[in-house]
DNA sequence: TTTGTTCATCGGCAATATACGATGAATCAG
DNA sequence: CTGATTCATCGTATATTGCCGATGAACAAA
């Protein structure tokens, strides 16, 4: 988590690969952005309802995940309601693809 | 890192698609799996030449990598051969398709 | 046995992440 | 203005991460 390395300039594909990756490494997270992807579309705070967390941890795992530009915030006050980024949401599908996807490189056994 | 929650039990693929994600979270990772994804296929400690890191920071990187089950690593003494685990490569294409392929659920700017 | 190579692990330090309760800010109803 | 609602932020405690140099373990060659 520091990162220091300043002669290791990492490609832009791989820093966002990282961002996105680590806004999506704790579960909870998965799991709010299952929800707001799912069929229910733009929550609002019910999520505090939904998961069993402090009100003050939701929010904090939902700033994560507005930092990563994975989902947007809209105010209607006094609530806030939380949607996917559908751009980044795409932009992430296209990255992981290309990096999971192509089934490169021979196996291990030869040699 | 706590998730001391034991009220909330995580879906499978919520637990798994976190736990790649946590593999990922550090740019320096990510490069090492593309090495080792790559045309290069089956790498072993050459990768210290090819990042300017301690190589003891580096065999935690592939620990963690090993840990996500993402990669494996032959022992061909006196080195070790590292190369992409394919099945669990699978798995997470699989996973992370699933996660963001669906485009689901309707924009935020109605109601 | 001794030496050299390769890699993992240990100890220590600084930074980040995660959780909570409490407090602050914004808004609307009365 | 007062109070209620909703959400963000602060302060704090603890766990984890990330980095390094140093050391340990395994093995082959001399």
């Amino acid at each position: 988590m520091q990162r220091t390395l300043s002669s290791l300039d990492y490609a832009v594909d791989e820093e966002v690969i990282s961002t996105i990756s680590r806004a999506l490494a704790h579960p909870v997270r998965v799991r709010i952005l299952k929800l707001l992807a799912g069929e229910t579309c733009c929550f609002t705070g019910e999520l505090t309802g939904m998961i069993p967390m402090a009100q003050s941890t939701i929010s904090q795992h939902l700033k994560v995940l507005l930092d990563a530009g994975l989902i947007q915030g809209r105010i209607d006050p006094p609530k806030v309601k939380y949607c996917i980024d559908r751009e980044r949401w795409r932009l992430a599908e296209e990255l992981f693809m290309g990096f999971f996807g192509p089934e490169s490189g021979a196996a291990c056994d030869g040699d």
